[in-house]
DNA sequence: TGACGAAATTGGAACGTTCCAATTATGAAA
DNA sequence: TTTCATAATTGGAACGTTCCAATTTCGTCA
């Protein structure tokens, strides 16, 4: 019932060519002539003939496919870089993996194998929790290029898509220190990851920066989730000496503080100064609006795309860490009535 | 630098066996000796040989990847799913490409058939809107296994696995007038997909059945977004004759619906019931909780992947239409503190 | 008409695997 | 020892493409 599958041969046959000839056609080759061109394009039609890419790649020994593994699809912030990273993977004729390793680093091996397997000429990853640089070794030294987005990994000679977690942090604490807040917390977050790291020193730099005393009771590790935020938030209203305002590992945990805070009758952005970090989708359209560091997932998937295409098409990969500005923006969240109206108007 | 690409040949010599052989240990197979064997294994390990599936996929024609089509990433609906089709085609061994179509037939039509040039063995389609069982005619009649989730296409001879919506439309409902409440809004969605009709019956039959008029004017479609919600609320309540209650067309909707309600001081569950439709996963976290369908996404994409592996094992695709079941999860947002306890226990 | 360079076309050998049919090794029974 | 079934192993032909070197076709000019 199923035709069996028509080949190259088959429409050279058709077309009255040999089949080198139709792959000239395949491959838009400029030194087949118009006439024949065409013909040829009709027989592909008329014989509903489908491109064997896997034959293609076994003689080439290359591919048109990358990968992408992510520790957490689940979060938007993720979901968003991946919508990123297909935009201009689409755009470039190629097609993706996609894997979800849910920071499970023995699923991120499966994975990184298969996808090497299967002959993927490049990978972006946003490494599990733990990723060791000798995780990616093998890669490396089979030439296949590799970008890491999000988190860094000491020693991997790969190139890196950072977000300036740094400045980043540094800028909301001292917006919020010009609003007049004394004592700010940091809620959120696994304390163990680079990301917090550079995230808190941001933080605690902006206050030493100010000349106030960045007490250690203030900085509040959680899981960096909705849930974290709540549990954090409790943490910190539990302290003697409360704080006012208080810089968030990120968007997710900032939610969870504006729910911990209702929940004791506090009004977020009224009552207690909240930003959150990474600028996800419903920051915007959350009630009070999220104040929050931007780092454009969608953008930064666009980036990192963009490096590995570069990095394949020119054959060699040289590694490059590229650190992505962020900027903060202000809205509802952290008492901003007046910038909120200027963003409105940008 | 780099070494040429180690193959079965080079093993085969390494462990002083034929290439027949080291196919043989490859796939598993008992007819090679255990001594035999651990040699293959200790070559391979030595000398890093990496399968290339390329040429075997070539030579079996047949492949272990799948694709998973969805129409739009960001939504957190389809991300979950899409995490829950990964989980099982890991665990099967399978790989998956992904692609985001952005509700672009254009984009959807190129990327199943570069999917198909790849030689994916099967595929899961969130259809775009608009897609017509025509888009779909090429893959059926090459055998190409292919399930439709969340949205069903009229004629096409493809497996399906939507939920129930007409029941679930019903369900909720049903909830909101126990309670009391009779005039009730249908909010948010467009009206010319088959899934806004499904609930939109639902709704209706549920007031029909309660002898309860249902008005055509408390029917007011949108974008299926929170910026739609919050037009749509807004709308509905320039009425005459206000609503005192809704059900949404998703929960992205009954999020903007409660903003609106907010930006009139009302509080959303105390002044407004709302009820939402998919349970995303911010729904239980969300203040106040929201009430909602429970669609349970990740499960869908598990059943969805499941079903397609098993019409790929067996060969022959007999279609077949699941519609998922779909439980009313009752939160705070339609007044429900009762049911939140009961809900938290469980 | 013949010669010649450019344009267009072509056959066959790869790419790395699997499969088939055929061969060889092993061990038990006669 | 021979015989035979069974267990292991093997060479070579595929799979559908691309690439290379070689060939044919064509138009132009002497």
């Amino acid at each position: 019932m199923v035709k069996d599958r028509v080949t190259v041969i088959d429409i050279a046959h058709a077309a009255g060519v040999s089949k080198s000839t139709v792959s000239l056609v395949l491959q838009g080759s400029s030194l087949v002539n118009e006439a024949t061109r065409a013909k040829v394009n009709a027989a592909i039609r008329d014989l509903g003939y489908v491109y064997n890419r896997s034959a293609a790649n076994l003689r080439q020994s290359k591919s048109k496919i990358i990968g992408i593994v992510v520790n957490d699809l689940t979060n938007s912030f993720f979901a968003e870089l991946a919508v990123g990273v297909d935009a201009v993977v689409q755009s470039a004729g190629f097609v993706q993996f996609l894997a979800n390793t849910g920071e499970k680093i023995e699923r991120q091996r499966e994975v990184v194998a298969s996808m090497r397997e299967h002959g993927v000429s490049g990978l972006i990853v946003s490494p599990a929790r733990g990723t060791e640089a000798s995780d990616l070794a093998p890669l490396v030294d089979s030439g296949i290029p590799v970008v890491l987005v999000v988190r860094d990994i000491a020693g991997a000679e790969v190139s890196s898509l950072i977000s300036d977690n740094h400045a980043g942090a540094m800028a909301a604490v001292r917006h919020l220190i010009e609003r007049g807040h004394q004592r700010i917390a940091f809620l959120g977050g696994f304390p163990d990851t680079a990301v917090f790291e550079a995230r808190m020193r941001g933080y605690r730099d902006a206050l030493i920066e100010a000349g106030m005393p960045a007490a250690e009771a203030l900085v509040i590790g959680s899981a960096p989730s909705r849930a974290g935020g709540v549990t954090a938030v409790e943490q910190a209203m539990m302290l003697g000496d409360r704080p006012t305002a208080a810089l968030c590992f990120n968007d997710a945990v900032a939610f969870g503080v504006c729910d911990g805070l209702r929940a004791r009758r506090l009004e977020p952005g009224a009552d207690f100064a909240v930003i959150g970090f990474d600028d996800v989708i419903e920051a915007k359209t959350a009630v009070p609006a999220l104040t929050t560091v931007s780092v454009d997932p969608q953008g930064m998937g666009q980036r990192a795309a963009e490096l590995l295409l570069k990095q394949i098409k020119a054959g060699k990969a040289e590694p490059e860490a590229i650190v992505g500005s962020v900027r903060l923006v202000v809205r509802q969240s952290c008492g901003g009535q007046l910038e909120r109206k200027r963003e409105a108007l940008a």
